[in-house]
DNA sequence: AAGAGTCATTAACCTAGGTTCATGGATGTA
DNA sequence: TACATCCATGAACCTAGGTTAATGACTCTT
Protein backbone atom coordinates (compact mmCIF):
# COMPACT_ATOMS: atom_id res chain seq x y z
CA UNK A 1 0.00 0.00 0.00
CA UNK A 2 0.36 3.38 -0.32
CA UNK A 3 0.24 4.25 3.18
CA UNK A 4 4.16 5.47 3.54
CA UNK A 5 3.65 8.13 1.07
CA UNK A 6 0.29 9.29 1.71
CA UNK A 7 1.36 10.02 5.69
CA UNK A 8 4.25 12.36 4.17
CA UNK A 9 1.75 14.39 2.21
CA UNK A 10 -1.32 14.60 3.64
CA UNK A 11 -0.54 16.96 6.20
CA UNK A 12 0.16 19.65 3.16
CA UNK A 13 -2.64 19.35 1.29
CA UNK A 14 -6.64 20.24 2.29
CA UNK A 15 -7.58 17.18 0.36
CA UNK A 16 -9.39 14.31 1.69
CA UNK A 17 -8.45 10.65 1.74
CA UNK A 18 -11.07 9.88 -0.73
CA UNK A 19 -9.50 12.70 -3.12
CA UNK A 20 -6.59 10.74 -2.73
CA UNK A 21 -7.30 7.21 -3.19
CA UNK A 22 -9.29 8.51 -6.33
CA UNK A 23 -5.82 9.26 -8.27
CA UNK A 24 -4.32 6.10 -6.15
CA UNK A 25 -7.19 4.04 -7.62
CA UNK A 26 -6.12 4.94 -11.37
CA UNK A 27 -2.50 3.80 -10.89
CA UNK A 28 -1.07 0.51 -11.54
CA UNK A 29 1.23 -1.90 -8.92
CA UNK A 30 4.48 -3.19 -11.02
CA UNK A 31 7.60 -5.16 -10.36
CA UNK A 32 10.56 -4.19 -11.29
CA UNK A 33 13.32 -6.92 -11.56
CA UNK A 34 17.58 -6.00 -10.07
CA UNK A 35 18.42 -3.58 -12.88
CA UNK A 36 15.38 -2.99 -14.79
CA UNK A 37 14.99 0.50 -16.37
CA UNK A 38 11.95 2.01 -14.95
CA UNK A 39 12.25 5.40 -16.96
CA UNK A 40 14.97 6.04 -19.98
CA UNK A 41 16.10 9.54 -21.84
CA UNK A 42 13.19 10.74 -24.08
CA UNK A 43 10.74 8.85 -22.20
CA UNK A 44 7.42 11.25 -21.25
CA UNK A 45 8.57 12.60 -17.67
CA UNK A 46 4.80 12.20 -16.85
CA UNK A 47 5.46 8.82 -16.04
CA UNK A 48 6.04 8.64 -12.36
CA UNK A 49 6.11 6.15 -9.18
CA UNK A 50 5.66 5.94 -5.48
CA UNK A 51 8.28 3.33 -3.99
CA UNK A 52 6.59 0.80 -2.19
CA UNK A 53 9.20 -1.29 -1.70
CA UNK A 54 12.87 -1.87 -3.26
CA UNK A 55 15.41 0.72 -4.12
CA UNK A 56 16.16 2.74 -6.78
CA UNK A 57 18.66 4.82 -8.41
CA UNK A 58 18.00 8.19 -10.62
CA UNK A 59 21.06 8.82 -12.93
CA UNK A 60 22.67 10.79 -16.07
CA UNK A 61 25.05 9.59 -18.65
CA UNK A 62 27.09 11.77 -20.24
CA UNK A 63 28.21 11.68 -24.25
CA UNK A 64 31.21 9.81 -23.20
CA UNK A 65 29.34 7.13 -21.53
CA UNK A 66 29.95 8.04 -17.70
CA UNK A 67 27.52 7.78 -14.97
CA UNK A 68 26.45 10.72 -12.77
CA UNK A 69 24.20 9.58 -9.54
CA UNK A 70 21.66 12.34 -8.80
CA UNK A 71 19.85 10.60 -6.37
CA UNK A 72 18.66 7.32 -4.65
CA UNK A 73 14.99 6.31 -3.27
CA UNK A 74 13.88 3.80 -1.19
CA UNK A 75 9.94 3.25 -0.16
CA UNK A 76 7.84 5.81 0.70
CA UNK A 77 9.96 8.43 -2.17
CA UNK A 78 8.68 8.99 -5.75
CA UNK A 79 10.07 7.71 -9.26
CA UNK A 80 10.30 10.15 -11.38
CA UNK A 81 11.71 12.74 -13.89
CA UNK A 82 10.99 15.68 -12.14
CA UNK A 83 12.48 18.49 -13.37
CA UNK A 84 12.23 18.20 -16.65
CA UNK A 85 8.66 17.46 -15.83
CA UNK A 86 8.67 20.55 -14.59
CA UNK A 87 9.76 22.02 -17.93
CA UNK A 88 7.72 20.11 -20.14
CA UNK A 89 10.14 18.22 -21.30
CA UNK A 90 10.59 14.21 -22.13
CA UNK A 91 12.87 12.72 -19.87
CA UNK A 92 16.78 12.95 -19.84
CA UNK A 93 17.55 10.68 -17.22
CA UNK A 94 17.63 7.39 -15.84
CA UNK A 95 15.73 5.57 -13.12
CA UNK A 96 16.70 1.85 -12.52
CA UNK A 97 16.33 -0.58 -9.83
CA UNK A 98 19.07 -1.21 -7.80
CA UNK A 99 16.91 -4.13 -6.05
CA UNK A 100 13.74 -5.75 -7.22
CA UNK A 101 11.10 -2.99 -6.35
CA UNK A 102 7.39 -2.75 -6.08
CA UNK A 103 6.29 0.44 -7.07
CA UNK A 104 2.73 2.20 -7.76
CA UNK A 105 2.88 3.11 -11.35
CA UNK A 106 1.17 6.75 -12.45
CA UNK A 107 0.84 8.71 -15.55
CA UNK A 108 -0.37 11.82 -17.71
CA UNK A 109 -4.01 10.96 -16.05
CA UNK A 110 -2.92 11.19 -12.11
CA UNK A 111 -1.21 14.40 -13.19
CA UNK A 112 -4.11 15.78 -14.85
CA UNK A 113 -6.51 14.79 -11.46
CA UNK A 114 -4.02 16.23 -9.32
CA UNK A 115 -4.07 19.63 -11.60
CA UNK A 116 -6.63 21.00 -9.52
CA UNK A 117 -6.55 23.98 -6.94
CA UNK A 118 -6.95 21.90 -4.00
CA UNK A 119 -3.52 19.95 -4.97
CA UNK A 120 -1.72 23.14 -5.22
CA UNK A 121 -0.26 23.33 -1.79
CA UNK A 122 1.01 19.51 -2.56
CA UNK A 123 2.79 20.68 -5.88
CA UNK A 124 4.34 23.63 -4.00
CA UNK A 125 5.71 21.76 -0.77
CA UNK A 126 7.24 19.18 -3.16
CA UNK A 127 9.18 21.61 -5.48
CA UNK A 128 10.19 23.36 -2.27
CA UNK A 129 11.68 19.92 -0.72
CA UNK A 130 13.03 19.43 -3.54
CA UNK A 131 14.68 22.84 -4.04
CA UNK A 132 16.02 22.73 -0.32
CA UNK A 133 17.44 18.87 -0.97
CA UNK A 134 19.67 20.25 -4.27
CA UNK A 135 20.91 23.30 -2.63
CA UNK A 136 22.02 21.36 0.15
CA UNK A 137 23.91 19.77 -2.15
CA UNK A 138 24.99 22.86 -4.04
CA UNK A 139 26.63 23.59 -0.36
CA UNK A 140 28.21 20.38 0.12
CA UNK A 141 29.88 20.52 -3.27
CA UNK A 142 31.46 24.31 -2.58
CA UNK A 143 32.36 23.73 0.57
CA UNK A 144 32.90 20.07 1.21
CA UNK A 145 35.80 17.38 0.01
CA UNK A 146 35.02 14.15 -1.12
CA UNK A 147 35.58 12.82 2.51
CA UNK A 148 33.03 15.15 4.30
CA UNK A 149 30.64 14.62 0.92
CA UNK A 150 30.56 10.50 2.00
CA UNK A 151 29.66 11.55 5.87
CA UNK A 152 26.58 13.40 4.13
CA UNK A 153 25.72 10.85 1.99
CA UNK A 154 25.64 8.27 4.66
CA UNK A 155 23.66 10.69 6.95
CA UNK A 156 21.14 11.14 4.10
CA UNK A 157 21.18 7.38 3.04
CA UNK A 158 22.27 5.31 6.20
CA UNK A 159 18.94 2.95 5.52
CA UNK A 160 19.64 2.33 1.81
CA UNK A 161 23.67 2.40 2.19
CA UNK A 162 23.40 -1.37 1.93
CA UNK A 163 21.42 -1.82 -1.08
CA UNK A 164 23.75 0.51 -3.03
CA UNK A 165 26.79 -1.06 -5.08
CA UNK A 166 29.86 1.15 -4.31
CA UNK A 167 30.29 2.29 -7.65
CA UNK A 168 27.23 4.30 -7.63
CA UNK A 169 28.18 5.84 -4.24
CA UNK A 170 31.12 7.01 -5.94
CA UNK A 171 28.93 8.87 -9.06
CA UNK A 172 26.94 10.18 -6.65
CA UNK A 173 29.69 11.39 -4.43
CA UNK A 174 31.39 12.95 -7.76
CA UNK A 175 34.09 10.55 -8.14
CA UNK A 176 35.42 7.18 -9.27
CA UNK A 177 35.25 4.02 -7.20
CA UNK A 178 38.92 3.91 -7.12
CA UNK A 179 38.92 7.16 -5.13
CA UNK A 180 36.13 5.71 -2.82
CA UNK A 181 38.41 3.07 -2.07
CA UNK A 182 41.15 5.13 -1.10
CA UNK A 183 38.42 7.59 1.70
CA UNK A 184 37.41 4.32 2.96
CA UNK A 185 40.86 3.10 3.63
CA UNK A 186 41.85 6.59 5.13
CA UNK A 187 39.55 6.53 8.07
CA UNK A 188 39.86 3.02 8.98
CA UNK B 1 9.66 51.08 -10.54
CA UNK B 2 8.96 46.93 -9.58
CA UNK B 3 7.51 46.45 -13.23
CA UNK B 4 10.85 44.05 -14.34
CA UNK B 5 9.83 41.80 -11.40
CA UNK B 6 5.81 42.56 -12.29
CA UNK B 7 6.03 41.24 -15.63
CA UNK B 8 8.18 38.21 -15.10
CA UNK B 9 5.96 36.84 -12.58
CA UNK B 10 2.37 38.13 -13.14
CA UNK B 11 1.83 35.41 -15.74
CA UNK B 12 1.83 32.21 -13.14
CA UNK B 13 -1.22 34.12 -10.87
CA UNK B 14 -4.30 34.39 -10.87
CA UNK B 15 -3.30 37.65 -8.89
CA UNK B 16 -5.07 41.14 -9.98
CA UNK B 17 -2.60 44.05 -10.52
CA UNK B 18 -4.85 45.56 -7.85
CA UNK B 19 -3.28 42.62 -5.57
CA UNK B 20 0.21 43.40 -6.39
CA UNK B 21 0.20 46.79 -6.26
CA UNK B 22 -0.89 46.39 -2.41
CA UNK B 23 1.35 44.46 -1.41
CA UNK B 24 4.10 46.69 -3.38
CA UNK B 25 2.55 49.83 -1.87
CA UNK B 26 3.76 48.39 1.66
CA UNK B 27 7.45 47.55 0.57
CA UNK B 28 10.30 50.22 1.21
CA UNK B 29 12.36 51.62 -1.68
CA UNK B 30 15.85 51.35 -0.19
CA UNK B 31 19.41 52.66 -1.51
CA UNK B 32 22.66 50.26 -0.25
CA UNK B 33 25.99 51.57 -0.90
CA UNK B 34 28.68 49.30 -2.66
CA UNK B 35 30.04 46.70 -0.46
CA UNK B 36 26.96 47.43 1.80
CA UNK B 37 24.93 44.03 3.72
CA UNK B 38 21.59 43.14 3.11
CA UNK B 39 21.49 40.59 5.29
CA UNK B 40 23.38 38.77 7.84
CA UNK B 41 23.27 35.39 9.37
CA UNK B 42 21.12 35.20 12.47
CA UNK B 43 18.78 38.36 10.94
CA UNK B 44 15.00 36.84 10.14
CA UNK B 45 14.81 35.26 6.42
CA UNK B 46 11.32 36.89 6.04
CA UNK B 47 13.43 40.13 5.10
CA UNK B 48 13.88 39.93 1.35
CA UNK B 49 13.56 42.77 -1.71
CA UNK B 50 13.38 43.11 -5.40
CA UNK B 51 16.22 44.53 -7.32
CA UNK B 52 15.16 47.46 -9.02
CA UNK B 53 18.96 47.96 -9.91
CA UNK B 54 22.39 47.21 -8.96
CA UNK B 55 23.90 43.67 -8.56
CA UNK B 56 24.33 41.96 -5.53
CA UNK B 57 25.93 38.50 -3.96
CA UNK B 58 24.49 35.73 -1.64
CA UNK B 59 27.05 33.69 -0.20
CA UNK B 60 28.32 31.66 2.49
CA UNK B 61 30.93 31.61 4.91
CA UNK B 62 32.53 28.70 6.54
CA UNK B 63 33.69 28.01 9.91
CA UNK B 64 37.42 28.48 8.35
CA UNK B 65 36.17 32.27 7.57
CA UNK B 66 36.18 31.06 3.43
CA UNK B 67 33.59 32.66 1.60
CA UNK B 68 31.62 30.66 -1.15
CA UNK B 69 29.25 31.97 -3.34
CA UNK B 70 25.70 30.74 -3.85
CA UNK B 71 24.70 33.34 -6.62
CA UNK B 72 24.39 36.77 -8.11
CA UNK B 73 21.12 38.79 -8.53
CA UNK B 74 20.99 41.51 -11.08
CA UNK B 75 17.33 44.05 -11.56
CA UNK B 76 14.50 42.51 -11.55
CA UNK B 77 15.61 39.45 -9.62
CA UNK B 78 14.99 38.48 -5.55
CA UNK B 79 17.51 39.22 -3.05
CA UNK B 80 16.74 36.88 -0.18
CA UNK B 81 17.67 33.87 2.23
CA UNK B 82 14.56 31.58 0.47
CA UNK B 83 15.88 28.28 1.95
CA UNK B 84 16.06 29.52 5.17
CA UNK B 85 12.58 31.33 4.79
CA UNK B 86 10.90 27.90 3.76
CA UNK B 87 12.11 26.12 6.51
CA UNK B 88 11.62 28.65 9.11
CA UNK B 89 15.25 29.13 10.38
CA UNK B 90 16.97 32.56 10.27
CA UNK B 91 19.47 33.37 7.50
CA UNK B 92 22.56 31.25 8.11
CA UNK B 93 23.85 33.36 5.23
CA UNK B 94 25.01 36.83 3.46
CA UNK B 95 23.65 39.26 0.75
CA UNK B 96 25.77 42.40 -0.04
CA UNK B 97 26.10 44.39 -2.96
CA UNK B 98 28.73 44.54 -5.22
CA UNK B 99 27.22 48.11 -6.84
CA UNK B 100 24.87 50.87 -5.37
CA UNK B 101 21.97 48.88 -5.47
CA UNK B 102 18.40 50.54 -5.53
CA UNK B 103 15.82 47.62 -3.91
CA UNK B 104 12.41 47.46 -2.92
CA UNK B 105 12.28 45.58 0.56
CA UNK B 106 9.73 43.77 2.25
CA UNK B 107 8.88 41.32 4.91
CA UNK B 108 7.04 39.71 7.27
CA UNK B 109 4.04 41.43 6.38
CA UNK B 110 4.19 41.22 2.73
CA UNK B 111 4.73 37.37 3.18
CA UNK B 112 1.73 36.94 5.17
CA UNK B 113 -0.69 39.01 2.42
CA UNK B 114 1.05 36.74 0.04
CA UNK B 115 -0.20 33.94 2.19
CA UNK B 116 -3.17 33.59 0.65
CA UNK B 117 -4.69 30.94 -1.68
CA UNK B 118 -4.74 33.24 -4.42
CA UNK B 119 -0.68 33.51 -4.64
CA UNK B 120 0.35 29.68 -4.34
CA UNK B 121 0.59 29.23 -7.64
CA UNK B 122 3.35 32.04 -7.46
CA UNK B 123 4.74 30.33 -4.36
CA UNK B 124 5.02 27.08 -6.54
CA UNK B 125 6.66 28.75 -9.49
CA UNK B 126 9.03 30.67 -7.31
CA UNK B 127 10.31 27.03 -5.75
CA UNK B 128 9.73 25.45 -9.20
CA UNK B 129 12.39 28.07 -10.44
CA UNK B 130 14.59 27.56 -7.53
CA UNK B 131 15.15 23.98 -8.04
CA UNK B 132 15.58 23.84 -11.40
CA UNK B 133 18.16 26.45 -11.42
CA UNK B 134 19.92 24.41 -8.26
CA UNK B 135 19.59 20.92 -10.19
CA UNK B 136 21.68 22.13 -12.50
CA UNK B 137 24.15 23.81 -11.00
CA UNK B 138 24.47 19.90 -9.46
CA UNK B 139 24.74 18.72 -12.78
CA UNK B 140 27.67 20.97 -13.66
CA UNK B 141 29.47 20.12 -10.41
CA UNK B 142 29.36 16.62 -11.20
CA UNK B 143 30.05 16.61 -14.84
CA UNK B 144 32.11 19.74 -15.46
CA UNK B 145 35.97 20.48 -14.69
CA UNK B 146 36.31 24.10 -13.57
CA UNK B 147 36.70 25.26 -16.89
CA UNK B 148 33.23 24.28 -18.14
CA UNK B 149 31.59 25.78 -14.89
CA UNK B 150 33.37 28.88 -16.08
CA UNK B 151 31.66 29.07 -19.82
CA UNK B 152 28.07 28.08 -18.02
CA UNK B 153 28.62 30.89 -15.46
CA UNK B 154 29.39 33.52 -18.15
CA UNK B 155 26.36 32.16 -19.88
CA UNK B 156 24.00 32.28 -16.96
CA UNK B 157 25.80 35.60 -16.17
CA UNK B 158 26.65 37.12 -18.59
CA UNK B 159 24.79 40.23 -18.31
CA UNK B 160 26.62 41.04 -15.07
CA UNK B 161 29.84 39.67 -15.31
CA UNK B 162 31.35 43.14 -15.91
CA UNK B 163 30.45 44.25 -12.46
CA UNK B 164 31.26 41.23 -10.28
CA UNK B 165 34.99 40.82 -9.02
CA UNK B 166 37.11 37.93 -10.35
CA UNK B 167 37.37 36.85 -6.53
CA UNK B 168 33.82 36.23 -6.35
CA UNK B 169 33.53 34.44 -9.67
CA UNK B 170 36.19 32.39 -8.17
CA UNK B 171 34.44 31.44 -5.17
CA UNK B 172 30.48 30.55 -7.46
CA UNK B 173 32.88 28.18 -9.28
CA UNK B 174 34.29 26.47 -6.59
CA UNK B 175 37.73 27.25 -7.18
CA UNK B 176 40.40 30.27 -6.01
CA UNK B 177 41.12 33.30 -7.81
CA UNK B 178 44.61 31.76 -8.42
CA UNK B 179 42.89 28.87 -10.73
CA UNK B 180 40.41 31.10 -12.45
CA UNK B 181 43.38 33.16 -13.71
CA UNK B 182 44.89 30.16 -15.01
CA UNK B 183 42.04 29.12 -16.63
CA UNK B 184 42.06 32.70 -18.49
CA UNK B 185 45.29 31.96 -19.33
CA UNK B 186 44.75 28.58 -21.00
CA UNK B 187 42.07 29.72 -23.04
CA UNK B 188 43.66 33.04 -24.16
C1' DA C 1 32.42 -27.45 -12.94
C1' DA C 2 34.41 -24.15 -16.12
C1' DG C 3 34.49 -19.91 -18.31
C1' DA C 4 32.92 -15.01 -18.64
C1' DG C 5 31.49 -10.94 -16.65
C1' DT C 6 31.18 -7.68 -13.02
C1' DC C 7 32.67 -5.47 -8.82
C1' DA C 8 35.78 -3.83 -5.10
C1' DT C 9 40.23 -2.97 -4.03
C1' DT C 10 45.17 -1.82 -4.57
C1' DA C 11 49.05 0.34 -6.59
C1' DA C 12 51.77 3.42 -9.76
C1' DC C 13 51.63 7.34 -12.02
C1' DC C 14 49.50 11.82 -13.63
C1' DT C 15 46.89 16.29 -13.52
C1' DA C 16 43.65 19.88 -11.95
C1' DG C 17 43.44 22.77 -8.72
C1' DG C 18 45.00 24.28 -3.79
C1' DT C 19 48.57 26.78 -1.02
C1' DT C 20 51.92 30.01 -0.27
C1' DC C 21 54.44 33.80 -1.52
C1' DA C 22 55.56 37.69 -4.49
C1' DT C 23 54.56 41.56 -7.68
C1' DG C 24 52.23 45.41 -9.83
C1' DG C 25 48.16 48.12 -10.61
C1' DA C 26 44.22 50.48 -8.79
C1' DT C 27 41.82 52.87 -5.21
C1' DG C 28 41.45 55.19 -0.92
C1' DT C 29 43.18 58.24 2.62
C1' DA C 30 46.22 61.33 5.58
C1' DT D 1 52.43 63.15 -2.61
C1' DA D 2 53.11 59.37 0.04
C1' DC D 3 51.34 55.47 2.38
C1' DA D 4 48.14 51.69 2.94
C1' DT D 5 44.74 48.41 1.07
C1' DC D 6 42.90 45.47 -1.92
C1' DC D 7 42.80 42.92 -6.11
C1' DA D 8 44.45 40.20 -10.15
C1' DT D 9 48.01 37.66 -11.73
C1' DG D 10 51.99 34.71 -11.65
C1' DA D 11 55.27 31.14 -10.15
C1' DA D 12 56.82 27.19 -7.22
C1' DC D 13 55.42 23.59 -4.90
C1' DC D 14 51.93 20.28 -2.93
C1' DT D 15 47.76 17.20 -2.64
C1' DA D 16 43.21 15.22 -3.72
C1' DG D 17 41.49 12.71 -6.82
C1' DG D 18 41.73 10.86 -11.88
C1' DT D 19 43.68 7.19 -15.00
C1' DT D 20 45.31 2.87 -16.08
C1' DA D 21 46.21 -1.63 -15.04
C1' DA D 22 46.22 -5.76 -12.20
C1' DT D 23 44.12 -9.00 -8.83
C1' DG D 24 40.83 -11.73 -6.36
C1' DA D 25 35.93 -12.49 -4.95
C1' DC D 26 31.22 -13.14 -6.69
C1' DT D 27 27.69 -14.17 -9.75
C1' DC D 28 25.68 -15.79 -14.14
C1' DT D 29 25.65 -18.78 -17.81
C1' DT D 30 26.40 -22.96 -20.10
Amino acid sequence: MYEEFFKRYQGVTPVSRECWDQVASGMKMKSLAKGEIFLSPGESSKTFAIILDGVGRHYYVGDDGKEWTKSFAGPGDLLGAYAEMLQGLDSRTFIEALTPMKILQGGKTQLDLMNEPQWSSLWRKLAEDHFIKKENREYEFLKFDAAKRYESYLNTYKHLDQYIPRKYVATYLGITPQALSRLNKADA
